[in-house]
Parts: C-alpha cells; structure tokens; sequence
DNA sequence: ATAAATACACGAAACGTTTCCTGAAAATAA
DNA sequence: TTATTTTCAGGAAACGTTTCGTGTATTTAT
C-alpha cells in the first residue's frame, strides 16, 4: 500500500503476481508467456483493475493510434457528416479521432497542426482552405475535399465529372436556359472544377449558362437580387440552377419560393455534396452526391500507408445523381424506361 | 548527429544552448531563469525547431489537457451542435477535445470510457442513455441532455419548464386541443420532463390534450397512422402539436404536409432543441430552444471544478421559445403590443 | 549420466519530461 | 576582508512502459 488513489502500474501487477515486470508487458501485449506466468498475470490483472498508461506507451513507442481531424466546424451538415464517416473507419482500425474545429482560421488550423505534432497524433487529416500551413514532413497529413498543393495528397470527389453530371441531368429534365451559383473564393481549386464541369456539360449538350459567383464577404441576399433582376413578367428567365453545394441550394430554393418561382415546375435546383438533414431522412434537394464513405476510407488508407512515397497527390472519387425533389425527372423516364 | 530523423529533445536544446536540461524545462514552461539562460535556450529552441513530447509530459505530470466528448454520432444537428460548442468551451480553456461517437451502442461506449481512462483524458463529458455505464472513480464524468442518475452530475435544459412553455404558447396562438408526439425508451428521464411540463401546461391553460409516443423500435411512419385517424372530412382535430424533438417536427410537419393541413393555418407545430439548418439560418420551426452555449460552459466548469464533492447532481438551464415559421403569433401580438 | 542446445523469465536501461536536492557563485552583513 | 545568507543553474531520480541481454532451468543428443 503505497499510494491509495493512484492507478496501479505494471509494477504492481507483477509483485501481485510474483512474476518479472517485462513478464507483464508480454502478457498485455498478448506476446508467448508460459501458460502458468499467463494466468497468474491475468488474475492479477483483474484483482488490481490494471489499465495500461498509454502516455507511458506512447513514450516508448512513439505512436498514438490517434488521427487529428482538421475541420471547420460540426455545424454544417457537410462537415459533420465528413467527421462522422472518418470517425467509423478511423473506429474499425482501433484508431481515435482527435477533432479540431477551425472556424477556418488559419492561425487556429496552424495552431492546431502544431499541437497534433506535439500529441504525436499519427496523421492528420484536413479539410482546410489555407495554402500556406507549415507541416512537418514526419507528420503524415491528408488533405480532403480541397486540396493544398505543395505535395500533399488530397481525397476529393470528382468535382469535375459532378459539374459535368448536373449539366447533363438538367439538359435531361429538359433545361434550355442554366446558371451556376456560387459562393467562396475563386481560389479554392475544387468549386472552380464544379464550375469548369459544368461549363464543358452546358456547352456541350447546348445550354445557355450564366454564372454568379460571390466572394465570402458578400451575403446570400446578392443571390436574390441576382435572381430578382432575371424575372421578367413575373418568370424566371432560368428553368434550370446548379449551386455549387446543398447548403446554397437550400437557400436559393428558399429565395426562389419567396419570389413565387414553383421548384421544380418553373426552375429546377440541383446542389452538390449529398446531405441529407437529420442524418437519414431525404435529401434536401436534388444533388450531387458526394461519396463519403469511400472519401473517407481512402483518406485513412493513404494516411496510414506505409510506403510514404507512392502517395499520389489527387485522388478523385465518382459522384453520383441523387433526386431530392427539386427536379422533374418525367424526361429522363421517358428516355430510360 | 545522433538520430537524424527523429524529433529534437530537451536534452538536444540544452546542448545546444549550453546549458543543463532542467534550465531548458523552466524556460518552456516559464518559470523564471536568468536572461542570458533564457535567450540562449529561446534560440536554441528556434533553431532546433524543438517541440514539447506531451507523451513524456503527461507521463510526468497525468495531466493531459484533453477532454473526451461521447456522443451517438455527429450526423444529427443536435449532437453536433453540442460537440461544437463544448469545442469552443475547450479550445478557450486550452484543451483538446477527442470525439468519440457511440452510436447509442452500450459496448461501444464502455469501450470508449475505458479507452479515455487509458488516453488519461482529464474529464469526459458524455450524452448517453446507458444507466449501466461503469466509471472509474478518478476520471471526472458529467452527462449532457440526458441524467445517469448514480452520483453523477448532469447538465441539460430546463425540460420541465420548456414543455409547460409549449403548451403556453400554443395556447397563446389560440389552440384548444392539442397532441404531444415523442419517440424513444420511456426510461429516458429528460424527455418525461418535457411531457409532464407540456401536460402541466395543457392542465393550467384548459387545453385538451392527446399523447402519442412510440418506442424506438416503431417507424416515424406510425405517427402518420396516429394523425390520419384524427382527421375527419378533411380536418385535423388538433390544432396545435407539441413534438418532443426538432427532429421529429421536421418530420411530422412534411406528414401533415402531405396529409393536406397547412402549417401553421390549420395546425401549429412546436419542437424542441433548437435546431438551425446550416449553422446560422432560420430555426427548422417554432421551437423550444436549449441553451447550448451556456450549457457547454456548465459541462466544462463542472467537470474541472477542483471540489469534485461540490458538484450538484442536476443543472437546469432555462430554454427559451422562438419562432421558425410553424406558430401563427397573431394572438400574442394582440395580447402583448 | 553427462554435455550441448534450447527455452524463457528476469530485470536493467531507455524513452523525454518534471522536480527536487545539491552546491557554487553572488549579494549582503559584520 | 571575512562570514553569512540568498540565489539559481546543475544534474540525478522518477513517471510507466518496452526491449534486449543475461542466466537459470529444462530438454535433447551422445
């Protein structure tokens, strides 16, 4: 009886048992101990409630099984569902999630990369829109959905066969006359690929597109007034928008409604990324859907691959159309019965 | 040259600034040391690019700066609207936040508990609905949203209070017979509150009142089933609905959608929690809003409160009401200018 | 029955900190 | 100038693991 309130070590365990310190080790770690060295441990083990110290471990080790997941914030359904699919595969691998929400700071992302390193999480994985974030080259870093150049390897969906794909799907529905609506600075790489799809799409399928795009300092309400000023006789001179996420969508379909514009019987609305509110209910608008699951499956896998070299800098996985009821799909039934 | 891959050490610093390695420790941690020490240390550090080991510190110090968070999952708003403000909390105070999503499965989350234990996390603050949860006596514990009961302290919204503020606000807006609507285990003690306080309400302002509650195990769909019976050539016999989450008014308000009542004009619908799609737009519908910031805050104050003996068992925090568009407010308009 | 080979528990050293005791140098008092 | 006190850097010990060289006990071969 030595010290009362604090957990017992492997020390303790072993005088309990009457073996050698490195003979628990072996025990814990589930390495060959003779039979009778094994059981005496484990009784002890249970008589004492031995819990490994993991700093001790990660001392000697120099590994954590922890990954740092860099993201801007839980509050957006995108977010929140990208943390909740890496977490389950992150889960499945024994490892733990560490999450940093960002606010898209970039001296809190760089704050926070600084602190993983010195948690020695084993990886990172960001979602961050900051190109100049100092990364040590022994912390593997992943990034997902944006990519941040200077050779770190970046998850993201085919953000350019999705741009391509709601131009189709809505040359489909039968859309003459498109826009594309967008928010967020024109450097992020990704949304300018949606944009760069969708442009190639309308072209080649022989829609009339026009663009707006506003800067994170603009508010929502430019869309409004963008829209407002295409109404001419009280319609829409668009019967088609692709926003360059749900969340926009959400909030156009909104504005569309308040200027007595019928989704999707006068303006069909497509989004992108796929979220569906409250976790497993519908869709909240037609959409391309971003594949999450496998985004965030490879992003571990590429995290946790051994062979640091044969990362390749951008892999893009296939999206998918989804109906959200912001589309009117009779033409594509007629044509694929 | 000793190890050319591995990270710098306090002993590396100390040999570089010439000076002995527990002077190195007192300049990180800033504890007073002679200015010439000190800015030979400082240099050192810069040049070395050196960084704490927090593994070797918290072996040391079994302080760790790192809260665990357990919640079901990050998908529905609500939890993630919690983690995210109990991260804001931490990440004020300096901690870390490690999010571990239990998916309501009890092994899961003993897992969890028990794998906090190990980490040496400082606290955990858990919304679980498993009673059984066994915690060891040296990790801090406090529940959110939901009561454990056993000795451990419990912060959550005033859910009492929010009920009876329900039906007074339906009967404010004029309802006279109204229903409550509630899935999941009847064990769940918060949730009663919210029936015993919304029937306390019906009582107190004469209204007529229905309950309709299903077990987890029962699709949303019977709520449907529930309504269409109480519909009578095409009226709905209630005129107000009191539904125990936002969650469940989202869906209810597109059944009644869809069974052709009008919401508000025929039937007003109030939720509860306080749900915003996309962080910082409108409320998902009239609701009953918990006070998240200030209950993060609670959490966190309790959980590194010093005198673990000083811990009350339950914290209420007052809800208030707030409109989303499923009330028509013209009677409260009139009775209070 | 003896010698050689094998198996395996033992226990010390090391991981990178913090802390505390020691002792030398500086400052004060006589 | 010498004696006493104060200050503060130095360095060893400890935190709880893992790992590896050592030595004893057992098995196999002769």
């Amino acid at each position: 009886m030595k010290k009362e309130s604090s957990s017992p070590t492997m020390k303790d365990v072993a005088r309990e048992a009457g073996v050698a310190l490195g003979t628990v080790s072996k025990v814990v770690n589930g390495l060959p101990v003779g039979d009778s060295y094994k059981i005496r441990v484990e009784d002890a083990i249970q008589k004492l409630n031995y819990q490994v110290n993991s700093y001790a471990k990660g001392l000697k080790a120099n590994k954590t099984y922890t990954v740092a997941v860099l993201i801007p914030n839980t509050i957006e359904p995108f977010f929140a569902a990208l943390a909740y699919h890496i977490n389950l595969v992150l889960m499945k691998q024994k490892y733990r999630m560490l999450l940093c929400c960002t606010d898209s700071d970039s001296t809190l992302e760089q704050e926070y990369v600084t602190m993983a390193q010195q948690n020695k999480v084993d990886g990172i994985i960001g979602l961050t829109y900051n190109p100049k974030l100092v990364i040590e080259e022994n912390t593997p870093f992943v990034a997902i959905d944006r990519s941040i150049g200077t050779g770190i390897p970046c998850v993201a969906s085919d953000n350019f066969g999705g741009g391509q794909l709601a131009a189709e799907k809505l040359a489909d529905f039968g859309c003459k006359n498109v826009a594309f609506l967008r928010v967020g600075s024109s450097l992020s790489n990704e949304p300018n690929k949606r944009k760069a799809g969708f442009e190639n799409g309308c072209l080649s399928r022989g829609l009339h597109y026009e663009m707006k795009i506003l800067d994170d300092s603009e508010p929502y309400e430019e869309f409004e007034t963008f829209l407002e000023e295409h109404i001419h006789d009280g319609r829409l001179s668009f019967d088609g928008i692709f926003c360059v996420t749900d969340r926009l969508a959400f909030s156009v379909i909104q504005t569309l409604r308040r200027l007595n514009q019928r989704v999707p019987e006068d303006v069909q609305v497509i989004g992108y990324d796929g979220i569906r509110l409250f976790g497993s209910m519908d869709y909240v608008c037609s959409t391309i859907v971003q594949p999450l699951p496998e985004m965030a499956e490879m992003c571990v896998e590429l995290l946790l691959r051994e062979n640091m070299k044969a990362k390749p800098p951008l892999v893009c996985l296939p999206v998918t159309y989804a109906y959200g009821g912001t589309t009117s799909e009779q033409f594509r039934k007629s044509r694929h019965p």
